[in-house]
DNA sequence: TTTTGAGTTGTTCGA
DNA sequence: GTCGAACAACTCAAA
């Protein structure tokens, strides 16, 4: 039976249903389903803390799935697959769905050209793009470096998505006896338990996955591009973590909305914004070092202030923002920021206190359940004003401006930063502004319960203005 | 090669 | 309260 095995190499895919190299593998026989934590060999790409608590969930899920058959290892890929090969020699096959981090991509094509010239059959496919960064090209045979002609020419002049595939006929999985290790063993969960707050918002694995979407097509679609925009309405799909983790494919998502729903404007606004995560992953792989340094080499220059008490206090949530104190909060507490809140904290540790977005890269990498590493960067570095198709330096956020805007009623800035909880909501963005009396009455005593302002935001922003214009 | 039109998400100021 | 301009040119992508 074993020569008719096909190794079928779980990364970035931990899902069933639309998984082309698993349909394609178990069409061949048995699959030996294995996952091989690897990470250390990703340098400072390595996964963060939160990622690594969700991966443990999302693989125990996928485990269950594959009826208790998913081999785990840890350490450097090729010498695994290699004791694999080693242990079970009748196997002659190793599939994979094809991941964009680079360093991943560097070891993929070495370990593929070693397999090959040992004999082994070795194929790998596109689970996770709904095009392949190398297909999109502008009229010179160049990367696009523009969101909207990416899209627009681009992709939707291209080839359309392919259809999703259903689940494997048969899937009969073969484990491996010898040196495979238990998901316990693995360093996934931390000692501390900090992550109590994070099992009640999350419901991880594919499954998870399906019903965050279904709740989001019958809940969040409907007024999805204005609703988007505030972060106590329930609008957003929260399913950037299932999308990173592969436990729903692009390809589901954009089938599901052109085949059972008439286009809206609600409808393209989501498309458009699955399309910014091809468009990040499409502008990490044609600029690798995107994660690193400047794409625009100007920037390169820029007089950061280095101000680890700043940092620390935009961490916590400790700014005396409300607005920006609650998104680092829901951040500390679930794992989790909504997106027009991301925009608003990453411009004021960059624009209104001057810390380089590297610390804000980090610090996301490490708290977010959806951290990934094109993502990450593009997004940081589209704040900072320094990536591709950024935000004009100009564009500097009001945090004062942009909760009373967007959280209204409080709702949200209440929720994360319960010291606030009774203050009036005309004083609710700007606590320091309110009359003795009604801070008294809140019971609140700045300074103490709460933050007086770290920086001050016209200064800042005039800083900001300057700085930036006067890059060349 | 040159030209032309366009480019995610904001704020402030003054009329 | 509302509205348009300024913020600043620059680069990209296609004709």
């Amino acid at each position: 039976m074993l020569e008719k095995t096909t190794i079928f190499w779980f990364r970035q895919d931990l899902r069933i249903l639309d998984n082309p190299g698993l349909w394609e593998a178990s069409k061949n026989g048995p699959i030996m389903p294995i996952y091989i934590l690897d990470d250390a060999c990703a340098g400072s790409c390595k996964r963060g803390e939160a990622s690594r608590w969700w991966l443990y969930h999302s693989l125990k899920n996928l485990n269950r799935s594959l009826q208790d058959s998913l081999n785990i290892y840890e350490g450097d890929s090729l010498k695994i697959i290699l004791q694999i090969l080693k242990d079970h020699p009748p196997i002659k096959a190793v599939y994979w769905n094809r991941c964009y981090e680079p360093w991943r991509v560097q070891d993929d094509a070495a370990i593929k050209s070693f397999l090959k010239n040992k004999g082994i059959e070795c194929k790998s496919f596109n689970g996770s793009l709904l095009w392949e960064p190398w297909q999109i090209l502008t009229k010179d045979h160049k990367p696009y470096k523009v969101y909207t002609p990416f899209y627009r020419k681009g992709c939707l002049e291209a080839s359309t998505p392919r259809t999703p595939l259903p689940k494997p006929e048969k899937l009969i999985g073969v484990k491996d006896p010898f040196h495979t290790k238990t998901l316990e063993e693995l360093p996934l969960l931390p000692t501390k338990t900090w992550y109590r707050g994070l099992e009640k918002v999350w419901k991880i694995g594919e499954q998870g996955a399906q019903e965050a979407f279904q709740i989001f097509l019958e809940q969040g679609l409907q007024d999805y591009q204005e609703g988007r925009d505030y972060p106590f309405r329930s609008k957003v799909s929260r399913l950037s973590p299932h999308l990173h983790f592969g436990e729903i494919s692009p390809h589901q998502i954009w089938y599901c909305l052109h085949s059972n729903l008439k286009p809206t404007p609600d409808k393209d606004c989501f498309l458009k914004e699955l399309a910014w995560r091809e468009f990040s992953y499409y502008c990490l792989y044609h600029f690798p070092t995107l994660p690193f340094q400047n794409f625009q080499s100007k920037f390169d220059t820029f007089p950061w202030q280095d101000n680890p008490l700043l940092l620390h206090a935009w961490q916590k949530g400790q700014t005396g923002y409300p607005i920006v104190d609650a998104g680092m909060r829901e951040l500390w507490h679930t794992g989790y920021m909504h997106n027009r809140i991301r925009m608003i904290v990453a411009s004021f540790l960059v624009k209104n206190l001057g810390i380089s977005w590297h610390h804000g890269r980090d610090w996301f990498w490490d708290c977010l359940v959806d951290a990934d590493l094109a993502n990450n960067s593009f997004g940081w570095q589209w704040a900072a004003g320094s990536g591709a198709d950024a935000a004009p330096y100009f564009r500097i956020f009001n945090p004062i401006t942009q909760g009373e805007k967007f959280d209204p009623e409080g709702h949200y800035t209440r929720t994360f930063v319960p010291e606030l909880s009774r203050i009036p909501i005309e004083y609710l963005f700007k606590p320091w502004q309110a009359p003795e009396q009604i801070l008294k009455q809140s019971g609140i005593i700045l300074g103490q319960t709460y933050p007086y302002p770290i920086v001050d935001l016209a200064s800042s922003r005039s800083w900001a203005l300057q700085t930036y214009a006067s890059l060349k």
